[in-house]
DNA sequence: ATTAATTTTTAGCTTTGTCTAAATTTTAAA
DNA sequence: TTTAAAATTTAGACAAAGCTAAAAATTAAT
Protein backbone atom coordinates (compact mmCIF):
# COMPACT_ATOMS: atom_id res chain seq x y z
CA UNK A 1 0.00 0.00 0.00
CA UNK A 2 1.22 3.46 -1.08
CA UNK A 3 1.48 6.71 0.41
CA UNK A 4 -0.82 9.34 -0.35
CA UNK A 5 -0.68 12.84 0.64
CA UNK A 6 -3.32 14.45 2.79
CA UNK A 7 -5.64 15.65 0.22
CA UNK A 8 -5.79 12.63 -2.03
CA UNK A 9 -6.93 10.82 1.28
CA UNK A 10 -9.69 13.63 2.33
CA UNK A 11 -10.81 13.04 -1.77
CA UNK A 12 -10.82 9.08 -1.65
CA UNK A 13 -12.80 9.17 1.58
CA UNK A 14 -15.34 11.33 0.44
CA UNK A 15 -15.79 8.80 -2.39
CA UNK A 16 -16.06 6.23 0.00
CA UNK A 17 -18.76 7.96 1.58
CA UNK A 18 -20.91 9.08 -1.24
CA UNK A 19 -21.04 5.63 -2.86
CA UNK A 20 -22.47 4.20 0.30
CA UNK A 21 -25.13 7.09 -0.19
CA UNK A 22 -25.19 7.50 -3.76
CA UNK A 23 -24.19 4.37 -5.77
CA UNK A 24 -22.10 6.23 -8.77
CA UNK A 25 -20.43 9.54 -7.72
CA UNK A 26 -20.88 12.94 -9.82
CA UNK A 27 -17.95 15.96 -9.71
CA UNK A 28 -20.19 18.69 -8.24
CA UNK A 29 -21.75 16.06 -5.76
CA UNK A 30 -17.69 15.64 -4.28
CA UNK A 31 -16.95 19.31 -5.10
CA UNK A 32 -20.04 19.82 -2.38
CA UNK A 33 -18.16 16.64 0.17
CA UNK A 34 -14.35 18.58 -0.52
CA UNK A 35 -15.65 21.97 -0.29
CA UNK A 36 -13.46 22.62 -3.40
CA UNK A 37 -14.39 23.66 -7.13
CA UNK A 38 -15.69 21.94 -9.48
CA UNK A 39 -12.52 21.81 -11.56
CA UNK A 40 -10.55 21.14 -8.77
CA UNK A 41 -12.05 17.41 -8.30
CA UNK A 42 -11.65 17.06 -12.43
CA UNK A 43 -7.86 17.86 -11.87
CA UNK A 44 -7.89 15.38 -8.37
CA UNK A 45 -9.84 12.50 -10.43
CA UNK A 46 -7.37 12.09 -13.21
CA UNK A 47 -4.45 12.02 -11.22
CA UNK A 48 -6.41 9.69 -9.14
CA UNK A 49 -7.13 7.49 -11.63
CA UNK A 50 -3.46 7.56 -13.01
CA UNK A 51 -2.82 5.83 -9.77
CA UNK A 52 -5.37 3.41 -10.32
CA UNK A 53 -7.69 4.27 -7.40
CA UNK A 54 -10.58 5.37 -9.25
CA UNK A 55 -12.87 4.41 -12.61
CA UNK A 56 -13.11 7.41 -13.92
CA UNK A 57 -14.90 8.21 -17.71
CA UNK A 58 -15.15 11.92 -18.50
CA UNK A 59 -18.69 13.30 -18.08
CA UNK A 60 -19.92 9.79 -16.89
CA UNK A 61 -18.81 10.41 -12.95
CA UNK A 62 -16.66 7.52 -10.84
CA UNK A 63 -16.62 4.88 -8.66
CA UNK A 64 -13.18 3.53 -6.26
CA UNK A 65 -11.76 0.73 -7.45
CA UNK A 66 -11.00 -2.23 -5.98
CA UNK A 67 -7.50 -0.58 -4.12
CA UNK A 68 -9.39 2.46 -3.69
CA UNK A 69 -12.13 1.00 -1.40
CA UNK A 70 -9.30 -0.53 1.05
CA UNK A 71 -7.00 2.48 0.84
CA UNK A 72 -10.66 4.36 1.72
CA UNK A 73 -11.18 1.61 4.59
CA UNK A 74 -7.77 2.60 6.06
CA UNK A 75 -8.13 6.07 6.22
CA UNK A 76 -11.30 5.64 8.02
CA UNK A 77 -10.08 3.05 10.67
CA UNK A 78 -7.21 5.32 11.35
CA UNK A 79 -10.35 8.34 11.61
CA UNK A 80 -12.33 6.15 13.69
CA UNK A 81 -9.42 4.87 16.07
CA UNK A 82 -8.14 8.11 16.91
CA UNK A 83 -11.79 9.14 17.97
CA UNK A 84 -12.42 6.31 19.97
CA UNK A 85 -9.16 7.64 22.04
CA UNK A 86 -9.82 11.31 22.12
CA UNK A 87 -12.92 10.26 23.62
CA UNK A 88 -12.08 7.54 25.82
CA UNK A 89 -8.47 7.96 26.69
CA UNK A 90 -8.68 11.96 26.97
CA UNK A 91 -11.75 12.77 27.83
CA UNK A 92 -13.28 14.84 24.48
CA UNK A 93 -16.62 15.00 24.22
CA UNK A 94 -17.89 12.55 21.26
CA UNK A 95 -19.22 15.71 19.57
CA UNK A 96 -15.91 17.50 19.35
CA UNK A 97 -13.74 14.87 18.23
CA UNK A 98 -14.27 14.77 14.38
CA UNK A 99 -12.10 17.74 13.48
CA UNK A 100 -8.47 16.44 15.42
CA UNK A 101 -9.59 12.82 14.17
CA UNK A 102 -9.49 14.29 10.44
CA UNK A 103 -5.81 15.45 11.09
CA UNK A 104 -4.68 12.70 12.94
CA UNK A 105 -5.86 9.87 10.04
CA UNK A 106 -3.44 11.20 7.66
CA UNK A 107 -0.20 10.23 9.95
CA UNK A 108 0.81 6.95 8.19
CA UNK A 109 3.09 5.60 10.46
CA UNK A 110 1.10 1.78 10.33
CA UNK A 111 2.88 0.42 13.78
CA UNK A 112 1.17 3.60 15.34
CA UNK A 113 -1.62 2.29 14.13
CA UNK A 114 -1.50 -1.36 15.31
CA UNK A 115 0.14 -0.25 18.57
CA UNK A 116 -3.15 2.54 19.19
CA UNK A 117 -5.49 -0.14 18.43
CA UNK A 118 -3.98 -3.32 20.85
CA UNK A 119 -3.66 0.12 23.34
CA UNK A 120 -7.64 0.65 22.70
CA UNK A 121 -8.49 -2.93 23.47
CA UNK A 122 -9.51 -3.52 19.19
CA UNK A 123 -12.92 -1.73 19.61
CA UNK A 124 -15.17 -2.13 17.14
CA UNK A 125 -17.39 0.67 17.16
CA UNK A 126 -16.55 4.85 17.24
CA UNK A 127 -18.44 7.16 19.67
CA UNK A 128 -20.44 7.92 17.39
CA UNK A 129 -21.25 4.05 16.88
CA UNK A 130 -20.14 3.83 13.36
CA UNK A 131 -18.13 0.48 13.02
CA UNK A 132 -14.07 0.62 13.16
CA UNK A 133 -12.85 -1.77 9.99
CA UNK A 134 -10.50 -4.28 10.84
CA UNK A 135 -7.12 -3.90 9.54
CA UNK A 136 -7.73 -5.93 6.54
CA UNK A 137 -10.81 -3.18 5.92
CA UNK A 138 -13.52 -6.01 6.88
CA UNK A 139 -16.26 -3.50 8.21
CA UNK A 140 -19.07 -4.60 10.51
CA UNK A 141 -22.69 -3.20 8.62
CA UNK A 142 -24.61 -2.24 11.35
CA UNK A 143 -24.34 1.25 13.12
CA UNK A 144 -24.09 1.05 16.90
CA UNK A 145 -26.50 3.41 18.50
CA UNK A 146 -27.96 4.10 22.20
CA UNK A 147 -31.01 2.04 23.13
CA UNK A 148 -32.29 5.71 23.88
CA UNK A 149 -31.87 6.55 20.50
CA UNK A 150 -33.89 3.59 18.36
CA UNK A 151 -37.04 4.58 16.60
CA UNK A 152 -39.96 2.54 17.73
CA UNK A 153 -41.46 -0.97 16.73
CA UNK A 154 -37.52 -1.05 15.79
CA UNK A 155 -35.76 -4.62 17.22
CA UNK A 156 -32.37 -4.40 18.13
CA UNK A 157 -29.84 -6.23 19.23
CA UNK A 158 -27.42 -5.22 22.66
CA UNK A 159 -23.72 -4.84 21.38
CA UNK A 160 -22.27 -3.55 24.35
CA UNK A 161 -23.11 -1.47 27.61
CA UNK A 162 -21.36 2.37 28.35
CA UNK A 163 -21.94 2.43 31.89
CA UNK A 164 -20.11 -0.80 33.27
CA UNK A 165 -20.20 -0.26 37.09
CA UNK A 166 -21.71 -2.93 39.66
CA UNK A 167 -25.06 -0.95 40.37
CA UNK A 168 -25.77 -0.76 36.71
CA UNK A 169 -25.39 -4.78 35.25
CA UNK A 170 -27.22 -5.47 38.54
CA UNK A 171 -30.13 -3.55 37.14
CA UNK A 172 -29.68 -5.01 33.73
CA UNK A 173 -29.33 -8.45 35.16
CA UNK A 174 -32.71 -7.57 36.34
CA UNK A 175 -34.39 -7.03 33.13
CA UNK A 176 -32.82 -9.39 31.64
CA UNK A 177 -30.54 -7.84 29.68
CA UNK A 178 -27.38 -9.08 28.54
CA UNK A 179 -25.39 -8.79 24.99
CA UNK A 180 -27.08 -10.23 22.33
CA UNK A 181 -30.75 -10.07 23.79
CA UNK A 182 -32.75 -9.30 21.07
CA UNK A 183 -35.24 -5.91 22.58
CA UNK A 184 -37.95 -4.20 20.71
CA UNK A 185 -38.42 -0.75 21.63
CA UNK A 186 -42.59 -0.18 21.89
CA UNK A 187 -43.34 2.52 23.52
CA UNK A 188 -41.24 6.02 24.74
CA UNK A 189 -42.80 8.40 27.49
CA UNK A 190 -42.18 11.89 26.31
CA UNK A 191 -41.90 12.97 30.26
CA UNK A 192 -39.12 11.48 31.43
CA UNK A 193 -37.56 10.05 28.04
CA UNK A 194 -38.37 6.51 29.96
CA UNK A 195 -38.51 3.89 26.86
CA UNK A 196 -41.05 0.52 26.91
CA UNK A 197 -39.05 -2.27 25.80
CA UNK A 198 -39.34 -5.84 25.14
CA UNK A 199 -36.61 -8.28 25.76
CA UNK A 200 -36.66 -11.46 24.05
CA UNK A 201 -40.27 -13.24 25.06
CA UNK A 202 -40.54 -11.79 28.29
CA UNK A 203 -43.41 -9.29 29.13
CA UNK A 204 -42.95 -5.58 28.26
CA UNK A 205 -41.41 -3.57 30.73
CA UNK A 206 -40.15 0.26 31.62
CA UNK A 207 -36.63 1.61 31.67
CA UNK A 208 -35.44 4.85 32.78
CA UNK A 209 -33.53 6.72 29.75
CA UNK A 210 -30.24 6.85 31.98
CA UNK A 211 -30.83 3.11 31.80
CA UNK A 212 -31.52 3.42 27.65
CA UNK A 213 -28.57 5.83 27.14
CA UNK A 214 -26.22 3.49 28.83
CA UNK A 215 -27.12 0.75 26.63
CA UNK A 216 -25.94 -0.04 22.55
CA UNK A 217 -27.44 -1.69 20.10
CA UNK A 218 -27.31 -2.76 16.83
CA UNK A 219 -29.88 -2.42 14.20
CA UNK B 1 -0.47 32.15 18.69
CA UNK B 2 -1.28 31.82 14.74
CA UNK B 3 -0.88 28.65 13.09
CA UNK B 4 1.96 27.60 10.88
CA UNK B 5 2.64 25.22 8.05
CA UNK B 6 4.48 21.83 9.03
CA UNK B 7 7.31 23.15 6.74
CA UNK B 8 7.55 26.37 8.43
CA UNK B 9 7.19 24.67 12.18
CA UNK B 10 10.25 22.27 10.87
CA UNK B 11 12.34 25.93 9.84
CA UNK B 12 11.61 27.05 13.09
CA UNK B 13 12.36 24.13 15.19
CA UNK B 14 15.82 23.57 13.27
CA UNK B 15 16.72 27.34 13.84
CA UNK B 16 16.17 27.06 17.67
CA UNK B 17 18.22 23.57 18.33
CA UNK B 18 21.16 25.49 16.07
CA UNK B 19 20.90 28.46 18.16
CA UNK B 20 21.21 26.48 21.13
CA UNK B 21 24.87 24.80 19.97
CA UNK B 22 25.81 27.85 17.85
CA UNK B 23 24.09 31.26 19.17
CA UNK B 24 23.74 32.90 15.38
CA UNK B 25 22.47 30.87 12.96
CA UNK B 26 23.92 30.60 9.18
CA UNK B 27 21.69 29.68 5.73
CA UNK B 28 24.56 26.42 5.51
CA UNK B 29 24.26 25.60 8.67
CA UNK B 30 20.49 25.04 8.36
CA UNK B 31 20.16 24.07 5.14
CA UNK B 32 22.06 20.75 6.16
CA UNK B 33 20.02 20.80 9.37
CA UNK B 34 17.12 20.84 7.11
CA UNK B 35 17.93 18.85 4.32
CA UNK B 36 16.78 21.40 1.50
CA UNK B 37 19.41 23.53 -0.69
CA UNK B 38 20.70 27.00 0.69
CA UNK B 39 18.31 29.07 -1.98
CA UNK B 40 15.29 27.50 -0.31
CA UNK B 41 16.56 28.19 3.16
CA UNK B 42 17.06 32.21 1.88
CA UNK B 43 13.88 31.70 0.30
CA UNK B 44 12.02 30.87 3.72
CA UNK B 45 13.84 32.80 5.93
CA UNK B 46 11.96 35.92 4.34
CA UNK B 47 9.22 34.46 4.52
CA UNK B 48 9.63 33.82 8.37
CA UNK B 49 10.82 37.83 8.57
CA UNK B 50 8.18 38.54 7.48
CA UNK B 51 5.62 36.83 10.43
CA UNK B 52 7.81 38.32 12.58
CA UNK B 53 9.85 35.01 13.91
CA UNK B 54 13.34 35.73 12.62
CA UNK B 55 15.61 38.73 12.70
CA UNK B 56 17.29 38.19 9.55
CA UNK B 57 19.87 40.45 7.68
CA UNK B 58 20.95 39.13 4.53
CA UNK B 59 24.18 37.63 4.99
CA UNK B 60 24.94 38.49 7.84
CA UNK B 61 22.72 35.05 9.85
CA UNK B 62 19.59 35.21 12.22
CA UNK B 63 17.86 34.33 15.21
CA UNK B 64 14.48 33.99 16.21
CA UNK B 65 12.79 36.64 17.73
CA UNK B 66 10.95 36.35 21.18
CA UNK B 67 7.28 35.28 19.56
CA UNK B 68 9.75 32.41 17.25
CA UNK B 69 11.27 31.42 20.06
CA UNK B 70 7.99 30.65 21.71
CA UNK B 71 6.83 28.87 19.01
CA UNK B 72 9.68 26.63 18.72
CA UNK B 73 9.16 25.71 22.52
CA UNK B 74 5.35 24.97 21.77
CA UNK B 75 6.37 22.70 18.57
CA UNK B 76 9.04 20.91 20.91
CA UNK B 77 6.63 20.46 24.24
CA UNK B 78 4.49 18.90 21.45
CA UNK B 79 6.77 16.64 19.69
CA UNK B 80 7.90 15.56 23.58
CA UNK B 81 4.81 14.80 25.04
CA UNK B 82 4.06 12.69 21.84
CA UNK B 83 7.04 10.69 22.15
CA UNK B 84 5.90 10.29 26.19
CA UNK B 85 2.97 8.62 24.81
CA UNK B 86 4.21 6.74 22.26
CA UNK B 87 6.65 4.53 24.75
CA UNK B 88 4.72 5.00 28.32
CA UNK B 89 1.47 4.13 26.66
CA UNK B 90 1.89 2.08 23.23
CA UNK B 91 4.95 0.72 24.34
CA UNK B 92 7.38 1.95 21.56
CA UNK B 93 11.08 2.14 21.76
CA UNK B 94 12.51 5.20 22.58
CA UNK B 95 14.80 4.82 19.83
CA UNK B 96 11.63 4.48 17.15
CA UNK B 97 9.53 7.05 18.03
CA UNK B 98 11.57 10.23 16.52
CA UNK B 99 10.11 9.91 13.25
CA UNK B 100 6.74 9.08 14.32
CA UNK B 101 6.30 12.36 16.91
CA UNK B 102 8.02 14.37 14.01
CA UNK B 103 4.55 14.07 12.16
CA UNK B 104 2.09 14.38 15.43
CA UNK B 105 3.91 17.75 16.31
CA UNK B 106 2.27 19.77 13.50
CA UNK B 107 -1.19 18.48 14.81
CA UNK B 108 -2.47 21.69 15.89
CA UNK B 109 -5.31 21.27 18.51
CA UNK B 110 -4.83 23.49 21.51
CA UNK B 111 -7.07 21.34 23.51
CA UNK B 112 -5.53 17.93 21.90
CA UNK B 113 -2.32 18.96 24.03
CA UNK B 114 -4.12 19.95 26.98
CA UNK B 115 -5.74 16.88 27.45
CA UNK B 116 -2.71 14.53 26.24
CA UNK B 117 -0.47 16.15 28.57
CA UNK B 118 -2.77 16.08 31.93
CA UNK B 119 -3.77 12.15 30.29
CA UNK B 120 0.23 11.62 30.67
CA UNK B 121 0.69 13.33 34.46
CA UNK B 122 2.53 16.40 32.87
CA UNK B 123 5.78 14.69 32.55
CA UNK B 124 8.96 16.55 33.03
CA UNK B 125 11.45 15.05 30.84
CA UNK B 126 10.43 12.51 27.21
CA UNK B 127 12.10 10.00 27.00
CA UNK B 128 15.08 10.32 26.24
CA UNK B 129 15.55 12.32 29.03
CA UNK B 130 15.45 15.84 27.37
CA UNK B 131 13.09 18.14 29.03
CA UNK B 132 9.54 19.34 28.12
CA UNK B 133 8.63 22.55 28.27
CA UNK B 134 5.44 23.85 29.85
CA UNK B 135 2.30 25.58 28.53
CA UNK B 136 4.05 29.04 29.27
CA UNK B 137 7.25 27.80 26.77
CA UNK B 138 9.25 27.62 30.37
CA UNK B 139 12.27 24.70 29.84
CA UNK B 140 14.34 23.08 32.72
CA UNK B 141 17.62 23.40 31.71
CA UNK B 142 19.31 20.42 32.27
CA UNK B 143 18.99 17.00 30.40
CA UNK B 144 17.89 14.02 32.80
CA UNK B 145 20.04 10.49 31.75
CA UNK B 146 20.08 7.63 33.59
CA UNK B 147 22.63 6.92 36.43
CA UNK B 148 24.47 3.88 33.83
CA UNK B 149 25.05 6.55 30.76
CA UNK B 150 26.54 9.46 33.14
CA UNK B 151 30.11 10.04 32.39
CA UNK B 152 33.08 9.24 35.21
CA UNK B 153 33.16 12.09 37.81
CA UNK B 154 30.44 13.97 37.10
CA UNK B 155 28.15 15.03 40.27
CA UNK B 156 24.71 14.78 38.95
CA UNK B 157 21.43 14.96 41.12
CA UNK B 158 18.91 12.64 41.19
CA UNK B 159 15.20 13.31 39.42
CA UNK B 160 13.72 10.45 39.52
CA UNK B 161 13.12 6.40 39.10
CA UNK B 162 12.19 4.28 37.06
CA UNK B 163 10.92 0.74 38.57
CA UNK B 164 9.11 2.01 41.58
CA UNK B 165 9.00 -0.82 43.35
CA UNK B 166 9.01 -1.53 46.59
CA UNK B 167 12.02 -3.71 46.56
CA UNK B 168 14.18 -0.92 44.51
CA UNK B 169 12.91 1.45 47.16
CA UNK B 170 13.83 -0.12 49.79
CA UNK B 171 17.11 -0.63 48.18
CA UNK B 172 17.58 2.79 46.96
CA UNK B 173 16.77 3.55 51.03
CA UNK B 174 19.96 1.34 51.83
CA UNK B 175 22.03 3.21 49.67
CA UNK B 176 20.86 6.69 50.89
CA UNK B 177 19.70 7.45 47.44
CA UNK B 178 16.70 9.75 47.37
CA UNK B 179 14.97 12.59 45.01
CA UNK B 180 17.63 15.27 45.15
CA UNK B 181 20.82 13.37 46.09
CA UNK B 182 23.66 14.28 44.84
CA UNK B 183 25.79 11.82 43.66
CA UNK B 184 29.36 11.81 42.16
CA UNK B 185 30.01 8.93 39.73
CA UNK B 186 34.01 7.34 40.44
CA UNK B 187 34.09 4.50 38.57
CA UNK B 188 32.16 1.75 35.89
CA UNK B 189 32.88 -1.71 36.03
CA UNK B 190 33.25 -3.20 32.63
CA UNK B 191 32.29 -6.61 34.02
CA UNK B 192 29.31 -6.33 34.81
CA UNK B 193 28.30 -2.67 34.59
CA UNK B 194 28.51 -2.08 38.13
CA UNK B 195 28.98 1.35 38.85
CA UNK B 196 31.13 2.97 41.81
CA UNK B 197 29.30 6.08 43.27
CA UNK B 198 29.65 8.36 46.20
CA UNK B 199 26.22 9.63 48.09
CA UNK B 200 26.55 12.93 49.56
CA UNK B 201 29.37 12.35 52.09
CA UNK B 202 29.04 9.06 52.78
CA UNK B 203 31.55 6.56 51.52
CA UNK B 204 31.70 5.33 48.24
CA UNK B 205 29.57 1.88 47.30
CA UNK B 206 29.21 -0.01 44.34
CA UNK B 207 25.70 -0.20 42.95
CA UNK B 208 24.74 -2.99 40.20
CA UNK B 209 23.87 -1.96 36.76
CA UNK B 210 20.02 -2.90 37.35
CA UNK B 211 19.58 -0.20 39.70
CA UNK B 212 22.02 2.77 37.61
CA UNK B 213 19.76 2.34 34.97
CA UNK B 214 16.63 2.75 37.02
CA UNK B 215 17.84 5.95 38.69
CA UNK B 216 17.49 8.91 35.98
CA UNK B 217 19.45 12.58 37.65
CA UNK B 218 19.78 15.78 36.23
CA UNK B 219 23.69 16.75 34.99
C1' DA C 1 45.25 45.06 -0.37
C1' DT C 2 44.05 42.34 -3.98
C1' DT C 3 42.63 38.02 -5.29
C1' DA C 4 40.72 33.54 -4.56
C1' DA C 5 37.48 30.67 -2.15
C1' DT C 6 33.32 30.27 0.20
C1' DT C 7 28.79 31.56 1.34
C1' DT C 8 24.53 33.63 0.31
C1' DT C 9 21.20 35.52 -2.59
C1' DT C 10 18.71 36.15 -6.94
C1' DA C 11 16.53 34.42 -11.09
C1' DG C 12 13.97 31.30 -13.29
C1' DC C 13 11.64 26.61 -13.22
C1' DT C 14 8.86 22.60 -11.23
C1' DT C 15 5.11 20.26 -8.73
C1' DT C 16 0.73 20.25 -5.86
C1' DG C 17 -3.45 21.69 -5.21
C1' DT C 18 -6.19 25.26 -5.67
C1' DC C 19 -8.90 29.03 -8.32
C1' DT C 20 -11.89 31.62 -12.22
C1' DA C 21 -13.52 32.00 -16.72
C1' DA C 22 -14.41 29.96 -21.05
C1' DA C 23 -15.55 25.95 -23.78
C1' DT C 24 -17.74 21.63 -24.19
C1' DT C 25 -20.91 17.90 -23.19
C1' DT C 26 -24.98 16.11 -21.21
C1' DT C 27 -29.66 16.60 -19.68
C1' DA C 28 -34.10 18.59 -19.65
C1' DA C 29 -37.77 21.28 -21.56
C1' DA C 30 -40.50 23.38 -24.78
C1' DT D 1 -36.08 17.49 -31.88
C1' DT D 2 -34.14 21.55 -31.37
C1' DT D 3 -32.82 24.58 -27.84
C1' DA D 4 -31.94 26.19 -23.25
C1' DA D 5 -30.07 24.99 -18.76
C1' DA D 6 -26.98 22.53 -15.98
C1' DA D 7 -22.87 19.97 -15.25
C1' DT D 8 -18.22 19.03 -16.52
C1' DT D 9 -13.87 19.77 -18.48
C1' DT D 10 -10.14 22.66 -20.32
C1' DA D 11 -7.15 26.65 -20.16
C1' DG D 12 -4.56 29.74 -17.83
C1' DA D 13 -3.08 31.67 -13.16
C1' DC D 14 -1.49 31.60 -8.46
C1' DA D 15 0.75 30.41 -3.86
C1' DA D 16 3.75 27.24 -1.36
C1' DA D 17 7.93 24.95 -1.12
C1' DG D 18 11.25 23.02 -3.34
C1' DC D 19 15.23 22.85 -7.12
C1' DT D 20 19.65 24.41 -10.18
C1' DA D 21 22.66 27.72 -12.06
C1' DA D 22 24.40 32.31 -12.08
C1' DA D 23 25.40 36.59 -9.66
C1' DA D 24 26.78 39.05 -5.62
C1' DA D 25 28.74 39.57 -1.08
C1' DT D 26 31.69 38.08 2.51
C1' DT D 27 35.77 35.88 4.31
C1' DA D 28 40.31 34.08 4.00
C1' DA D 29 44.81 33.83 2.02
C1' DT D 30 48.55 35.27 -0.22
Amino acid sequence: MRNFTASEENYIKAIYHLEMIHGKVSTSLLSGEVQTSPASVTDMLKKLQSKHLVHYKPYRGFNLTETGNKTALDIIRKHRLWEYFLVNKLGFQWDKVHEVAEDLEHISSKELIIRLAAYLGNPLFDPHGDPIPDNKGKIKLLKQSSLALVPIKQTVTVSSVKNQSFEMLDLLKHYNIAIGSKIKVQRKFEFDGSVEIKVEKNAATVISNDVAINVYCLL
